[in-house]
DNA sequence: TGGTAATAGTTGAAAATGTAACTAACAACC
DNA sequence: GGTTGTTAGTTACATTTTCAACTATTACCA
């Protein structure tokens, strides 16, 4: 099992990325699956909403970059479990407002401070400097 | 729709890597699954083969960091396409070595060519700095 | 040697995801 | 006003993934 090619994998950016993404969120999975029983999209949801306040599923959508089934069903979930309520729009009644309530507020201040916590152990393995370039590369990346 | 929080998700490293991730794999999942039906699973599969030239599943696993049933899965169907060959080990007969096929290797010569034309396209959001401080950066998240 | 533990890999059922078709509400145009 | 098109969101079904249990083979050790 020796490296034969001049093609190196580990300069493949998608690969690169889906690595690093899979690991480091590997830890961070196991505290909202293991606290709440929380999808990747129910956190994704839920920290979109603490954060924005107020949005549609379809807000969500474009900001998190998700499929709409995806939202529509994490947000069924978060609804189920009381942590979101639902408020269609009177004047165009296809939209729906969506918001936290107390509890799911709560869950989100409690993931939101191992999120930062786990996010420091994250960074001990990079420079300052290294951070500041990683994050400026992935947002340019996360442009479609 | 307004920012309230301190807490910035466009910094938390999980969410951004996920969010590059994904975006950066579409575009080369359309060549992969267009050309060839195949999934993620399996392209990462055959480019370790093809790098590693020979390898049981479970060095597959630990390169890929990947679960034994994924990779078991993306063999089986790669050795039904023809891609791959599998080699009962005569000392161990519980590995089992697996090698590409010419067919196999073909396959991925053609992919390795998108892959890097894929990559290019990548790198133009970013400047060479910024791609060797990202790689380097990405390895480092890398190692669990 | 025999019995237990460990390892490589597979399988089946349950859970999650993707795709496409669907409903309901509104818009636009004649 | 009625027809057609669009948009937000849901649902049904097929495909993938996950999790746990399983087989087969080798290692360990009294």
């Amino acid at each position: 099992m020796t490296q034969k090619d001049d093609f190196d994998l580990r300069e493949f950016l998608p690969y690169l990325l889906n690595q690093a993404a899979e690991i480091s969120s590997q830890s961070f999975q196991r505290i909202y699956k293991g606290r709440y029983g929380m999808l990747r999209t129910e956190w994704r949801v839920l920290f979109h909403l603490a954060i924005y306040e107020r949005m549609t599923a379809k807000d969500i959508c474009e900001k998190a970059i998700m499929h709409k089934t995806k939202v529509s069903r994490a947000v069924q979930r978060l609804e189920q479990r009381r942590y979101l309520q639902r408020k269609p729009d009177e004047k165009d009644r296809r939209h729906e407002w969506l918001t936290l309530t107390s509890q799911g507020r709560a869950v989100y201040e409690d993931l939101r401070a191992h999120a930062q916590q786990h996010d420091q152990i994250l960074m001990q393995k990079l420079s300052i400097e290294e951070i500041t370039v990683l994050r400026r590369a992935l947002n340019a990346l996360s442009q479609p």
